[in-house]
RNA sequence: CGGGACGUGGCGCAGUUUGGUAGCGUGCCUGCUUUGGGAGCAGGAGGCCGCCGGUUCAAAUCCGGCCGUCCCGACCA
């Protein structure tokens, strides 16, 4: 491709409203437009990019037998009201209707369109079926943000397992586990797969693609010594224990109630005369789960995850109770609630709390608090789970070596779906004995525009992006420093050729501008080569530098498309073969 | 949804306090000079000042309403 004649909106500076490297960069590079929030134009640059990180993924797919398909985006209300996710998906599904008033939704993923096709196989022998697409989904975000990077429209890769049994759902699970590794390598993105929560999904596991990025929204711990590793939705730890020296007196058979004036909080009462260290204080949180008042508790020191509540009761609002609710069914505002005595209402405890004793908590009265409470004695505990957020530095559950946290940008998610989507649809079939059995589903996805986002996200430098080979607008860069010097041009143009007819993807810089303009530009947009044909003619020589490295050779012109052309094949090549 | 910031040629910004001819840098066009790290000089094109309404002789500027964008939080596969 020439230069010029091509749509190469570079830009000097960044738009003000550009936050993140990835879309300043993005935008600078001229391979993005934003239309309005949410919605960005790919431009010719940015599309081809897109097509390529693409094209690794569909690699990734074929490897383990996926087929491709193309499904509607708009569907109707009826598909989605099989599995009731019509209802349960909220704000967050674009809806329209048709000029016959017909309900009608932008899809946000397929499970339900593709099960529907499913139903058409009937026999076990057909199985396993692993389909996929790569297909634009619409989610009404409530808040798209950094460019690429969370948007209202994107393009996805989706893919649905469908097998006969528990072990074939393993296996289908894990061949996308291992193309899901091999194609964030081949991308040149160190994803760490992390166990994660499966959210409105549904189903009994899955596993998130994670990328290190300050820019992420997304926190996963980590155990370096064993390589633990899960979202702090579902993170574990072990929990620090007391302090040793801190007995605890048990000589009491019953909670003993003392007051508590002005008390509010964990560490007012650590505080108060009479009162407790938070380790050794019950903290009971009020919570609304689907309009139900529960107690949620925990050790006072530690903090509780929304998301594990949210996991293991399948409510969907929760929100802590207001002051009056509390007041009006338990007896006391926030500050001096406590679960002793409390039969009325669901207890959900955190299993640090299990068979303690010699705990402070609120009496439900206020300005009343008791002491000597024991769990197993004083409270009627309705359920035993983890309800805790893992922090900082807390000890692997496994290994106990200290876990760190870290900040990513989640860029593909493996569930496992359980009979839930086919028990919706009937999607039966007869195995081996005649009998009718239910087949069981896996999900699966890739953000093709956040992969993009976040490969530029890690492959940029001060000068601009740095794209990896595999994933380039185009592989090499002429730069001509001087289009009017003949022997310049001619050289370059010979190149040019050579280098297409090689098979490389070439963009020749034949701009009348100065050399100083076309550098700032190739290193801007970040193509991975570029071939310097200027002062060194004279001595039948070019420079090929490479973008990411700064390297830079000097190469007779009579060599350097042969061996340009080796240097790109070598590291397409070692992307495509990378297992 | 709560908090904050912003909206003026393609991009980056000033001007708004104190109402009075819409400005700068960059980019773009033309010419000359220059030519390996975002050149110099000269000339030029380009703006419903987010939208609607109000106040006023007069509004980018003051008042009211609305819309939009970004950031933090909530939320979110």
């Amino acid at each position: 491709m020439q230069w010029t004649g091509s749509f190469i909106p570079t830009l000097r500076e960044a738009p003000a409203d550009a936050e993140a490297a990835s879309h300043k960069l993005l935008v600078r590079g001229g391979y993005i437009r934003q239309l309005h929030s949410g919605h960005y134009s790919l431009l010719p640059l940015g599309l081809r990019v897109h097509a390529k990180v693409e094209s690794v993924v569909r690699q990734g797919m074929e490897e383990i037998g996926a087929q491709e398909f193309l499904l509607p985006a708009m569907h109707p209300a009826w598909l989605w009201q099989r599995t009731d996710r019509w209802d349960t998906m909220g704000p967050e599904m674009f809806r329209l209707q048709d000029r016959k008033q017909a309900d009608l939704a932008l899809a946000m993923t397929h499970e339900e369109a593709f099960t529907q096709i499913f139903c058409e196989i009937s026999s076990y022998r057909s199985l396993p079926q692993i389909w996929y697409q790569i297909q634009w989904k619409f989610r009404d975000e409530p808040r798209p943000k950094s460019g690429l990077l969370r948007v209202r429209e994107f393009a996805m890769k989706d893919s649905y397992s469908f097998d006969l049994d528990d072990e074939g759902l393993d296996r289908s699970f894990n061949a996308h586990y291992e193309a899901y590794s091999r194609t964030f390598k081949r991308l040149s993105l160190d994803a760490i797969a992390v166990e994660a929560s499966s959210g409105a999904m549904g189903g009994t596991a899955s596993v998130e693609f994670v990328v290190p990025s300050a820019i992420g929204e997304d926190d996963i711990v980590r155990c370096k010594e064993c390589g633990y590793a899960a979202n702090v939705e579902r993170a574990t730890s072990k929990a620090v224990s007391p302090p040793a020296e801190d007995t605890v007196n048990t000589t009491s058979d019953e909670p003993i109630p003392f007051p508590t004036p002005g008390v509010r909080t964990i560490a007012d009462l650590e505080k108060f005369k009479g009162g407790a260290p938070a380790y050794r204080q019950i903290k009971t949180m009020a919570m609304m789960l689907d309009g139900e008042l529960t107690l949620a508790l925990l050790r006072g020191d530690h903090q509780l995850n929304l998301q594990k509540l949210s996991d293991t009761t399948g409510a969907s609002d929760i929100r802590p109770a207001t002051s009056e609710e509390t007041l009006q069914k338990l007896g006391a505002h926030p500050g001096s609630l406590g679960p002793v005595g409390v039969t009325e209402h669901p207890i959900i405890a955190d299993l640090v709390l299990q068979s303690q004793s010699g705990l402070t908590t609120g009496a439900n009265k206020d300005d009343l608090h008791y002491s000597q409470v024991d769990m197993s004695r004083d409270v009627k505990v309705s359920q035993w789970v983890d309800l805790r957020s893992v922090d900082h530095g807390e000890p692997c559950v496994h290994c106990g070596a200290p876990l760190e946290m870290l900040r990513c940008i989640e860029t593909g998610h493996i569930f496992k779906l359980g009979r839930r989507y086919a028990e919706a649809f009937g999607a039966t079939l007869l195995d081996d004995k005649g009998v009718e059995q239910t087949i069981t589903m896996g999900s699966y996805g890739i953000g093709i525009g956040r992969a993009v986002a976040a490969i530029a996200e890690i492959h940029h430098d001060e000068r601009g992006l740095t794209w990896p080979t595999r994933v380039a607008p185009y592989e090499v860069v002429i730069t001509v420093t001087n289009i009017s010097d003949r022997n310049t041009m001619e050289a370059a143009e010979r190149i040019y050729e050579d280098l297409q007819n090689a098979g490389v993807e070439v963009l020749i810089d034949d701009r009348d501008v100065r050399a100083g303009v076309k550098f700032a530009d190739a290193e801007l947009i970040g193509i991975p080569w570029r071939i310097t044909v200027g002062r060194d003619i004279a001595q039948g020589e070019v420079e090929l530098i490479e973008r990411a490295t700064g390297k830079l050779e000097k190469i007779p012109v009579v060599n350097i498309s042969h061996y340009t052309a080796g240097r790109i094949a070598s590291q397409l090549k070692a992307s495509q073969t990378i297992r």
